[in-house]
RNA sequence: UCCUCAGUAGCUCAAUGGCAGAGCAUCCGGCUGUUAACCGGAGGGUUGUAGGUUCGAGUCCUACCUGAGGAGCCA
């Protein structure tokens, strides 16, 4: 007797076969029994009838309540009636053990419910799904990155102090009697990196402790980071752009079935391609003053201006140059014209707004010394930061890519906290 | 922090200021092709908390608690 996935069931059709896993619903018609088994690779519709299994096996199933761990053993039948093409045909069961009440029954939930019950939830179809195309955006990510050259250079998660001053940190207790502040960026050590590698990427879980509450917020996210040197901010669009479309590339070409029982619209993803659509901060200013939207020049975009911008084209989009006064202090300001800073951001379609923020980078002492000022920084806390720029400072640039963010707009999601296994909000720390 | 909305059976929701209801789940019975199966029956309630108005409050008023959506901020 063979032990088989699901997933697999199709490479043991006619044959007999064992699938452990649970039972996931039960259909009964008196003298017939339909088991959907979930085993962890897949979902399969497994058929029991008193003929084929006797009285008192049948009876066994008569009761078997939803969740309880299961080996089933029967013949795979390829059945065009089956969602997945398959079916089983049981011949026998054990019950390897019981689950009395489980909570999440076939029917709705709410939010708040399922997540108090965040655990049990990802054993539902539509939470797995999820989670395999977040794998496959990782996994896509890495790849992307480890095929061209980019070294992985992790950077710390305790932090002695903030990377941009404006945005909230988590403070933690370091030994006795220092203050750590949990990492909200790499960025700052990856630059210090990519002088010593060239080309590298950092990527882990990122803390912002800000109050937001609304459906693209986490306090809790990860975020790959690349960063690059001798590179430009038109290297960093580049670089951003085909990292997007290789990304969804792969969701599309091994996850399809999960975009599929997502209800997900793929036509929409395969129109992520090259080359992505790249307007100045001037310009997207423009466009929403067309649109009639109170928009001001000098400001961040909100996100019903993110929104109206995404509408019009069917890509997403690269707006570069915005303000210096609204970037960050290391942000290179336009030879050109100083008041407008080498940053861009990638709009996300479909009203999905930011997954990248990036740039080039400020590579002159002087400047960045007055910036740190400017901003009330204070400058021992980046004398290291500053030595990049006194050792063989060349220009370099990089963005941060929110994978939640991607995993919500690939999946079509409504919010970003289906997007992770075990989400952190500003009311949510359980389980 | 601010604005808006919500809280009723285990779950999802209904109930004009006038008897507390339905579907699902659970339990009992029926059904050999069901797809959130279906059909019949049963049990299941301190209407978020505290006060107030009223002959009478799930419903109206006040405060608080909890949650959701949005703003700001950001990936």
């Amino acid at each position: 007797m063979t032990t088989a996935y699901i997933e697999d069931i199709a490479k043991h059709e006619g044959q007999q076969v064992r699938l452990r896993g649970w039972l996931h619903n039960r259909r009964s018609s008196g003298k017939i029994h339909f088991l959907t088994v979930r085993d962890g690779s897949g979902f399969i519709q497994c058929v029991m009838s008193k003929q084929a299994v006797g009285e008192e096996m049948f009876k066994r199933a008569d009761h078997l309540t939803q969740e309880s761990a299961i080996i089933v053993e029967g013949t795979a039948r390829a059945d065009s009636r089956a969602p997945g093409g398959y079916e089983v045909d049981v011949t026998s069961l054990e019950i390897v053990s019981e689950a009395k009440d489980y909570p999440i029954t076939p029917k709705e939930h709410g939010v708040d419910y399922l997540m108090d019950r965040r655990h049990l939830w990802i054993r539902s179809q539509r939470q797995q799904a999820i989670l395999r195309v977040r794998h496959e955006v990782i996994n896509g990510v890495r790849d992307f990155f480890n095929g061209r050259g980019f070294i992985l250079a992790d950077t710390p998660i305790f932090t002695p102090a903030a990377c941009e001053g404006t945005t909230t940190l988590f403070p933690v207790q370091y030994f006795e009697d220092a203050t750590a502040y949990l990492t909200q960026s790499g960025q700052l050590y990856n630059e210090a990196n990519a002088m010593a590698l060239g080309r590298v990427y950092s990527f882990g879980p990122t803390f912002r402790a800000e109050k937001s509450k609304t459906r693209r917020h986490l306090t809790e996210f990860w975020m790959v980071e690349p960063e690059m040197a001798y590179a430009t901010l038109d290297d960093v669009m580049q670089l951003a752009e085909d990292l997007v479309v290789y990304v969804v590339g792969r969701a599309l070409e091994h996850r399809k079935r999960e975009l599929q029982a997502l209800e997900r619209d793929t036509s929409k993803l395969e129109k992520v391609q090259a080359p992505f659509p790249r307007i100045s901060y001037d310009e997207a200013a423009e466009i929403l003053r067309k649109k009639g939207l109170p928009f001001e020049w000098g400001g961040d975009f909100g996100a019903p201006d993110e929104t109206a911008l995404s509408e019009e084209f069917d890509r997403p989009i690269c707006v570069h140059r915005y303000p210096s006064a609204v970037k960050a202090f290391y942000m290179k300001p336009d030879p050109d014209r100083p008041e407008v800073a080498l940053g861009v951001d990638v709009l996300a379609p479909e009203g999905y707004g930011e997954i990248i923020g990036g740039g080039e980078r400020l590579a002159d002492y002087d400047l960045l010394l007055q910036r740190i000022k400017e901003h009330n920084l204070p400058q021992e806390a980046f004398e290291w930061y500053l030595d990049l720029r006194r050792y063989g400072t060349v220009a370099h640039g990089g963005f941060g890519m929110g994978i939640e963010r991607v995993v919500s707009w690939i999946c079509g999601l409504e919010h970003l906290r289906e997007a992770i296994p075990y989400p952190r909000m500003l009311y949510r720390l359980y389980p």
